[in-house]
DNA sequence: CTGAAAGCGCTTACAG
DNA sequence: CTGAAAGCGCTTACAG
């Protein structure tokens, strides 16, 4: 391997020379920067960021927290966060946690408690103030991407009112009789994804006058935010004989999926009997003709790249913040999957 | 931030036993491993892995080269070899690269040629020899998984023999008109996973008796490995007047989901008319009904990181390398997508 | 069992 | 514009 010293000593210059011709840090004249930009190439020299970590303190790499890879939100994002990170230059480390559990805490008492990452983005999770803190005690910024990290920027879209436009479309429709496929855990985390999806659901049904007479339980059923979480679910909640609600409100699009899948199942007709709108703009969507509230992960996490690289100063000093404050787009794409309510 | 000199101070030792009593290594009373332990955790001391690269020559930290990070198998194989290694205390940095491009090249070139991570692994791509010769010129041992890397050692199922025995499956079931909807690229690449799996098909189908007559390109259509891919791929194959297959076999799973949605647009009876065997176990499968020949990449992560550490020479160096040169399991569930060929 | 010294491969003031 | 020197934070022979 070789080291900065042998690029040095064949192009006849100092390592100080070499280090500035490379790095396009410092002046150097513009024929001793070719000739030392020759000899690096020439012996295949490229320099070790590890060492370059020890004195800048910057290690060009970001960690990224995300409880699922094999989720559809979750891989957009990801995959957004690789290019945008590969781009610039960044490696990315990945700390693929379940969202609960002893590897969570060895993840952030270890791993991210050492220098090896300059910033981290956490996506669809949400921090503790210890873990903020921990972070924070080694000053590397944190980005929250779709979850929430106390005190640190959040990137993410309006899901109360994500959820509260797909209840609308339905309500639009003529439905009163609508349910809610939430995700785990909606009911008490109150400022979650899933927690905002819930409330913005339950809000909108009331201010229609239509607050549900069995309590809320009876229109709200939680489950994984999976395709088999929402196939149980809406199997549960459809084939109770009784009042059947005429449209389902899914909290993604992969719920509902599975509730489309449930109905079939149970031979409830679609959408003539049973309207389903999701959220997200799965890539199957349009395949299954989901009426859906999009979001664009892939960009999304272009834009967490984007703030954090802003955070650690590079680019544009004078830009502000990427998308601070504001939400992220979404969009309603209506399918046929909804359609009036039946009479 | 503290360092070693900090703890050793506190500790009133030399930073060379600070270091040796925290890192396990070489001769310390116990007296002064506990005084030393408990200095490190008063201050919350973490060594850099940076500054211990530096001298050690080992990072601790593992690329993973990954073309997709949001299609089943890859992500369930992503998250096998994150937990393996986050067990093991290593970081895995994230390549995720498409098949071909500009970024691949980088990748290659500059992140990968660093001395950054002390071992790949690349997961279902196939790898030229250049690519191979640059991580070998760093010494770094690489590992193949799913895909093939020239020289390096190869985990992956026996793709030839699994779709040898999902054909076999559908022949005794009674079917002869049989399609193959294969992977892009599968009759280009007869090394990849989809050339060969495609190898398998054909030449069982024609052990069979059953050589097509209207030529290879009548019974095997390429698609993307996707649900989208599939649908597109088994309408056109299915929609085409004339002579029907009677049963499919998808190169994948979500390649059979996909047939399954085209098969219920267009109307056919399934499985009376049509039968459709995937291959992966996919999590959806079960609920799907789809009969599928399973393989657990989740498992096959953690034995490429088995692999990996062996490698490196962590455990017991007396191991032999862990699963090389068997194949992978596989297993064939029945389920009710397929049965016999309609009278 | 412990410490002083050297060194891993870079970069960055500081002189000149 | 360039070089000598110091130093980032560790670990590892080498003495003792």
């Amino acid at each position: 391997m070789p080291a900065i010293a042998d690029v040095a000593r064949l192009a006849g210059v100092s390592k100080a020379t070499a280090s500035r011709a490379l790095s396009g840090r410092g002046y150097v004249a513009a024929e001793t920067r070719r000739r030392v930009q020759a000899a690096a190439a020439q012996i295949g020299f490229i320099a070790s960021p590890d060492a370059a970590s020890l004195v800048t303190g910057r290690t060009k790499n970001v960690g990224v927290v995300i409880p699922f890879v094999n989720r559809w939100f979750f891989g957009e994002v990801l995959e957004g966060i690789e290019r945008a990170l590969l781009a610039a230059g960044y490696d990315l480390t990945l700390y693929n946690l379940a969202p609960v559990g002893p590897e969570r805490d060895r993840v952030f008492d270890f791993f991210l408690a050492r220098k090896r990452v300059d910033a981290v983005v956490a996506v669809g999770v949400d921090l503790t103030d210890r873990e903020v803190a921990v972070i924070a005690r080694r000053e590397k910024p944190i980005i929250a991407l779709g979850g929430t990290a106390p005190g640190a920027p959040r990137l993410a879209i309006d899901d109360h009112a994500a959820a509260a436009l797909a209840t609308e479309h339905l309500l639009r429709l003529g439905h009163t009789r609508i349910a809610h496929l939430a995700g785990a855990g909606a009911g008490a985390a109150a400022r979650s994804v899933q927690g905002q999806r819930r409330a913005g659901f339950l809000q909108t049904m009331s201010e229609a006058g239509l607050a549900p007479r069995g309590g809320v339980e009876s229109v709200v059923v939680e489950s994984e935010m999976s395709l088999p979480g929402g196939y149980s679910a809406a199997l549960q909640l459809l084939g109770h004989p009784g009042d059947r609600p005429t449209a389902l409100f899914a909290a993604s699009d992969e719920v509902a999926f599975g509730a489309m899948r449930a109905a079939e199942r149970l031979g409830i007709p679609m959408p003539s009997d049973l309207s389903i709108i999701g959220i997200d703009g799965h890539e199957y969507a349009e395949l299954f003709g989901l009426t859906t509230i999009e979001q664009y992960p892939g960009e999304q996490g272009r834009l967490a790249v984007e703030a954090v690289l802003h955070l650690l100063g590079e680019g544009d000093e004078a830009d502000p913040l990427p998308a601070s404050g504001a939400p992220l787009a979404t969009r309603l794409v209506v399918r046929s999957s909804t359609t009036a309510a039946p009479r």
